[in-house]
DNA sequence: GATTAGCACTCGTTGATTGAGAGTGCTAAC
DNA sequence: GTTAGCACTCTCAATCAACGAGTGCTAATC
């Protein structure tokens, strides 16, 4: 069968009635609505042919119908028009970005809370990559005789700090020239390139205790391996009991359980490599209590690198054209923040 | 009216019941269960007494009666017998201070997950308190050229870190001169005693150029004043919807929303000053929206420093004998292992 | 041949009614 | 002072009918 223009009006206008008022549409009411001329008879009549077809459903029999997965997949590659920004949501964002803040998990923290605030859905921002993150410098900062800390920094901020016992006798000059020395053969790398074999080697040279030497591996070790950092942070988790969907306790359990669940999430988010915004739709999620939701996500850079990902997470049903405007929109911004902030 | 002794027995009867079962408990229930040689009917007259003394309350003519928060009270300072841990919880704790995580934040969030995963309750556990805090150290470690990092070091974990510009010719030894100059004014001081005019008086000293002295003072300022750092780790959010009584959807949302108000529940929870474990129930809180909780805190601390405060959140019909024992066992926990860690 | 009016049919929602069950308070007997 | 007995109250769950929204089909119309 063909989908004709005049089907594509039709779905188009159930779609965009469904978003808004999450009941099944008639063919009365896209007749009235949405007049286009044409009867609620032969309204129905396609309405069939698009159930037919997949792209509608109808949860019983007397009930109006409701856009499909396949439906939604259509809108947002060729029907939906993105909207762009009101004035005063650009302003807000703006605004934002024009005061300094200098630690990046504020940053990250306040983008979700914007994401959320403008979108009405759930947001989640993930911290950097690790191994996308150049490092800078490494410095064992002396605190007291027997401790020091260690600091990695790297163009994002700083990403790793743990403390380390030193035994005696260490002097502050002398961890100053270890840090020199790590941060000359490190400087530049990612956290992905670092051959902890490299400072294995350096024990026969400048090295003098075991005991420190093993305290300063394990603790560079923890910092490369640790996936403690792969911090994720949600805007407006509760906005999902905004939507009758999630009227349902259990259901609405479920979708915040999930939300803590920061690995999953992290994993989930990450995946999406290619620059630019992403939308997946309902059944596409991999994740069983996904299975009713999108996700529409965007990446954001450091100059060309990109560094971590942003997400808005709400009902099938979601405002797409104005969802991907205001990430597509907050992606841009951060990139441009970070970019100016940390590049050279 | 007297509060003999047969009163007490049927009160705690009635609230052990109805901290198990969240229904109005019946006269002819506490005859059966908890048989004590009378009829129900005397029950029945009891309960009557009880009421009128405002110890229950009744939902409506033909249910069974409830607590009040005035019982409760009652119960947790008169009647409650504090259970003791479970050996397997007991070895779970312990096996967790065992291993050696040396962030602070991991070992914060990492305690409000047991609390809430033993309790099966809400946890809230904050982050050290800044102005309890000892400065250990001030570093300025160079990055690039052209930036610095600000590393505040006491002696619960490193507190602040901030990215600061600085003027070109600065040389990193020089940075390591005020760092030195710095640590050596503040040192053994908290962030409260900082006095920022002392480093304005530093300027014809040392410092050279007025924009790098600048920063200084404005990162200085901020890590003084920030409140952002006033964390707080939530365990088991959604641990609330195990609870009848939070089945309805506005007032979970309510009771989320709320969890997410974090300078709101810092200030709730530091309050209480004094030592060991306190209990606030229901209508005593403040807040509107735990009318109908009760929080039971205890403090944690480095030596006899109380840095912090560890919180569990339920409805006020809640097991608080267990809750008891297990927070006053993890604020022990907790203060011994950071007091083993950073104290000397 | 496509469109539309008309109509019978389906099915979920709402509101009223009803009976069962739990629990109370009171009275009178023990 | 305690208890058995009983009428009374109130909630809860089940049942049922009326209603309305929406459909699919048929036959008439453009």
């Amino acid at each position: 069968m063909e989908l004709g223009e005049r089907k594509l009006l039709i779905l188009q206008a159930i779609i965009n009635d469904y978003i808004i008022s999450a009941e099944p549409v008639g063919s009365r009411t896209v007749a009235k609505k949405y007049g286009m001329g044409i009867s609620s008879a032969t309204i129905r009549n396609e309405m069939a042919d698009l159930e037919d077809m997949g792209y509608l459903e109808q949860p019983h029999t007397s009930a109006g119908r409701i856009p499909s997965n396949k439906a939604y997949r259509l809108y947002v590659d060729r029907l939906m028009k993105v909207k762009s920004l009101s004035v005063s949501e650009a302003k807000y964002i703006k605004e934002f970005y024009k005061k300094k803040t200098r630690q990046i998990e504020q940053l990250i923290f306040q983008t979700a809370k914007i994401l959320s605030d403008i979108t009405n859905y759930t947001s989640v921002v993930l911290t950097p990559q690790l191994n996308k993150v150049l490092i800078r410098r490494i410095q064992l900062v002396p605190l007291e005789p027997e401790y020091a800390l260690l600091v990695i920094a790297t163009n994002s901020g700083v990403l790793k700090d743990s403390i380390i016992p030193i035994p005696e006798g260490i002097s502050p000059d002398y961890l100053n020239r270890i840090s020199n020395m790590l941060t000359s053969v490190y400087k530049g790398k990612t956290f992905d390139e670092i051959d902890i074999n490299t400072v294995l080697e350096m024990q026969n040279d400048i090295i003098k205790g075991r005991a420190f030497f093993n305290s300063l591996v394990d603790a560079l070790t923890e910092s490369i391996t640790a996936n403690e950092d792969k911090e994720v942070y949600l805007g407006g988790p509760t906005n999902i009991f905004n939507f009758p969907e999630y009227h349902d306790v259990l259901k609405a359990k479920a979708f915040l359980d999930l939300l803590e669940e920061k690995e999953l999430l992290y994993k989930m988010l990450s995946k999406p490599e290619k620059n630019g915004v992403s939308i997946v739709i309902g059944e596409e999620n991999e994740h069983e209590d996904l299975k009713e939701c999108s996700i529409v996500t965007a990446t954001y850079k450091i100059g060309d690198k990109v560094l971590g990902t942003m997400g808005i997470i709400g009902p099938t049903r979601m405002e797409y054209s104005r969802v991907v405007a205001v990430i597509d929109h907050m992606g841009k911004s951060l990139s441009n923040y970070l970019t100016r902030l940390f590049n050279k």
